[in-house]
DNA sequence: TTGAAAGCGCTAACAA
DNA sequence: TTGTTAGCGCTTTCAA
């Protein structure tokens, strides 16, 4: 590989001179010097180190991604997402790590972050506890998290950028309760996150403020290890195959997610429960999957391609100013009717 | 930052010895300073640079994964699927690139990765020229190929992994021929890979073998131009729409991916047929949804994982001897039956 | 067993 | 407008 010696010796000037063309100081340079230089790039086919120039200049082009799997069909979405954006927009390159929603595995990832020198991370991850990342914001990392309400205790500041959960909840309980739902249900894994909670608060909200009394109740299925689809669908099947089977079942589901959603339409259907004649089943994420699947799932779609664009902003802006207010970012999310909701059995 | 300087000095040695402590060099420190140096590097909270580092050796822990993109559950299982294994046994990074297998996309990203300093690359996604490759390779980058033939002509280099696709396409049409069916067709996006054909050409001998005469024929629905999932299922719609109205349907259809398989089934339905009472569907990559859907999908899987572990040895092997030659490796799929297929209408 | 020093390839301050 | 030079933080000879 040729250096920016080379390229000196080749055009007859000094390394300065190049690195001034590499950099584009073409005010520093007589326009006939330019050429020269840029003729003998050519000609080596020259490429500056992005190591050595990070060495000197202490940045790189690379921004850390956390996401708990690319498993997850969501998650894969978001992540090319990212890294898209990122690229066409600023030229920067993604390095992905898969956490599994450990905190042990998260707090190392953002340790080799440091130590390679990236600037900026996006975490996608709710775990409850944040002081890990806090450690990694204090070693220099900028990060933003996506899902995670603000903590406005926190010494260091953490860019927040999330789909507005409360009403995530809310729409997809207005939408059961609308269709003459009485008894819901809102499905997930064991174990409590900040934007399952919200996700609840605003199902329940949704209840609270019917014209009409309505029965609400929240599921736990087995909590979840691997954060691939394969065991949030068997979770929801499990589950599904559970309510199905049950005499006091709700008439109408709120999953938390689309893949398990998708299970426990099939746990529904083991049980020998249809959807949505039986029981209605309203999903979160909006895969694409969703509209193709049978029922087509309704769902609430999350507006990724704002957030994402958001994320990354967010991201290389404090790379430029660490010690900004955070800012807490808040997207509307919207409901998708397709055909797993109908009216509840008793109202035909 | 604490920088390896600030370690020599608090610990009274010189940068040499706690470089020997960094990199393990028992032998040749007296314990007693092996410890001096660890207090202070404890104390210091000090890490390397990994860019110093790499700039001073050319090596750099971190890995290349170029993908079609992750918003195809498929890719972006076998990108979590790398990353970890990755990680866990070499403690390797991955950089991600979404390669929309467009070329020019490609080759400014092993352009990137090599001045990254980025010693090795996996590559997944079947565009039939490799010149750009190849060029990547000239230029010091380890390459791993998922899903390509290999090509004896080539000049360099380049380890290929893939599945047995021919062994795939047969699988599937002779589960189909094995169940009455007697008139199979092979779906896809326009366009002709190098998977796609030995698929079709698997597809082909099955028919060809069996002891009856069975017609075949190859189905092109639109060419796609993005990778996620959202446009093959649309892809597999329309074509399902075409087919299920059609009056000389096929009884049998293998598609060339789970995904398009969930649209053309969707389409399929739209045009009054159902699966597999009227078509029976078989897909390929074996997602974990297709478990969950109804009908749910019989699929070829590919034994991921082990492929993945391939890959990333490989790679991994390939960065101390660049030389060696490339190898060729092949892995059996294996049919996963579910409920999309059954005899044909006429055979009941 | 330890330390001094060169240098990886670049940027940027300064001098010419 | 151009060149010289001092590092960035490490690893790695080579000497002591």
């Amino acid at each position: 590989m040729a250096t920016i010696q080379d390229v000196a010796r080749l055009a007859g000037v000094s390394v300065s001179s190049v690195s001034n063309v590499l950099n584009e100081k073409r005010d520093r340079l007589r326009p006939e010097t330019f050429d020269k230089v840029l003729a003998a790039i050519e000609k080596l086919d020259y490429r500056p180190s992005r190591a050595a120039r990070q060495l000197k200049t202490g940045r790189t082009s690379m921004i850390g991604l956390l996401v708990s799997s690319t498993a997850n069909p969501f998650m894969g979405q978001i992540a090319a997402a990212i890294e898209a954006y990122a690229q066409r927009r600023y030229g920067y390159r993604v390095l992905l790590c898969n956490t599994q929603r450990d905190r042990r595995q998260e707090a190392s990832m953002f340790q080799d972050l440091v130590d390679f020198g990236v600037g900026a991370a996006i975490l996608i991850s709710s775990l409850a506890d944040e002081r890990h990342v806090e450690d990694a914001v204090r070693r220099g990392l900028a990060v933003v998290s996506y899902d995670r309400g603000g903590n406005p205790d926190s010494s260091v500041p953490i860019d927040h950028v999330q789909p507005d959960n409360i009403e995530a909840g809310r729409l997809a309980a207005a939408h059961l309760i609308q269709h003459g739902h009485r008894h819901l249900a809102f499905a997930m894994p064991a174990g409590m996150t900040i934007s399952r909670q919200a996700k609840i608060d605003g199902f329940r909200m949704a209840a609270a403020n019917a014209q009409v009394p309505v029965r609400t109740e929240v599921i736990e299925g087995r909590s979840i290890t691997m954060y691939g689809d394969s065991e949030l669908g068997k979770v929801g099947f499990e589950l599904g195959q559970k309510i199905g089977r049950s005499a006091s079942a709700p008439t109408g589901i709120v999953v938390v997610n689309d893949m398990m959603a998708f299970g426990l339409m099939a746990g529904l259907r083991d049980a020998g429960k249809r959807t949505p004649e039986d029981v209605s089943v309203i999903g979160m994420d909006d895969f694409a999957i969703s509209h193709y699947i049978w029922p087509a799932l309704t769902s609430v779609a999350m507006p990724i391609d704002d957030m994402v664009r958001t994320m990354v902003d967010c991201a290389i802006a404090r790379l430029s100013d660490p010690s900004a207010a955070a800012s807490e970012l808040v997207f509307t999310p919207t409901l998708i009717e397709r055909q797993s909701v109908a009216c509840p059995p008793g109202a035909r």
